[in-house]
DNA sequence: GGCCAGGTTCGCT
DNA sequence: AGCGAACATGGC
């Protein structure tokens, strides 16, 4: 299969592992991001054409340095600049630590935090629609029940590619959803309202009424007022686009029920934290709480430290 | 079968 | 503004 290929320089420190890791879940897969057997992969979209990118490390945390191939549109004039803008959004190679880490020095919370996952950096989604989209999925029900209706609303309505054999799904567009109409995402396991939700903005971008990747141009207190201005959209999914989807810095998801629960373990080995304590206990990670957030969500997922089921 | 789960909206004080 | 209820999926 042709293909061209390129290796790419991470932000050290760096752990290829880990970043794919938490941008999986921590399971083979999660929505198009595939972290199997080492490589990660994805299907990305480039005026308007497919293509696969798979992603390898041949480096180590200290001196990170990660091979990527393209297949798809990889004999097209700057595909592979394209290609490298992408994975390093994607898989975070630009972000630097090193603040973060000074912060972690000390907090009985964070320390222990970075030395289990020196490296980490924050994964991204592959648009703003997409963490949205996916945001909405997981709102309220189970991990499980999410993932059911993730794999449905991808299998049915997004872009397939098959290389060698194997055929891969970018993360459906806005126009393939809006297209579905709230009866045929309903057909997909969604309740009423999460299609409503969906339908209502996946119809609003296809129609360029509303302009979800030019909130990466605003300031954080103007994307809050415009993202909850969107039906189905509160705090903590305005949060949790702010850390995913935005690359900004200080995004904090306080309402999270995983989040004031596990902040309740360890600072007083039981009750849950009410939103509002852990709003006022996250201050002093303030501006770097998107990675306190990653880190946390890391550790409870990957089993690092804290059992997140019960 | 009932209860809960990585929220949001709507309707009540 | 602050609280409670409905919403409906998969899993224990």
């Amino acid at each position: 299969m042709k293909h061209v290929s390129f290796h790419l320089k991470p932000l050290p420190p760096y752990d290829f592992s880990l970043t794919a890791g938490a941008a999986t879940y921590f399971q083979n897969r999660y929505g198009v991001d595939i972290f199997e057997g080492g490589v990660y992969r994805r299907l990305l979209e480039r005026e308007g054409r497919l293509g696969l990118v798979s992603v390898s490390s041949i480096g180590d945390v200290e001196s990170p340095c990660l091979k990527v191939r393209v297949i798809g549109w990889e004999t097209e004039r700057h595909a592979s600049s394209y290609a490298a803008e992408q994975v390093a959004w994607l898989l975070g190679t630009d972000q630097d630590l090193t603040p973060f880490y000074h912060l972690s020095q000390g907090d009985p919370i964070l320390g222990p935090l970075v030395e289990a996952m020196p490296g980490l950096h924050i994964p991204r989604t592959g648009s703003v629609y997409e963490g949205l989209i996916l945001a909405i999925l997981g709102q309220q029900i189970s991990a499980n029940a999410a993932r059911v209706m993730r794999r449905l609303l991808i299998e049915k309505y997004g872009p397939a590619f098959e290389i060698d054999g194997v055929t891969y799904r970018g993360f459906p567009r806005p126009e393939d959803l809006a297209g579905a109409g709230v009866e045929g995402l309903c057909t997909q396991k969604l309740s009423a309202r999460k299609a409503q939700y969906i339908w209502g903005i996946s119809e609003a971008v296809a129609a360029s009424r509303l302009d979800l990747e030019g909130l990466k141009n605003d300031s954080d207190e103007l994307v809050m007022k415009k993202l909850l201005e969107i039906r189905g959209v509160g705090l903590w999914t305005v949060h949790w686009l702010l850390v995913r989807s935005l690359g900004r810095q200080d995004g904090f998801p306080h309402s999270d029920l995983a989040l004031c629960r596990i902040l309740g373990q360890i600072l007083r080995r039981g009750s849950p934290l009410s939103p509002h304590e852990t709003l006022e206990y996250s201050r002093r990670w303030s501006p770097y709480r998107s990675c306190v957030t990653t880190y946390l969500f890391a550790a409870m997922r990957s089993g690092h430290f804290y059992r997140s089921t019960h």
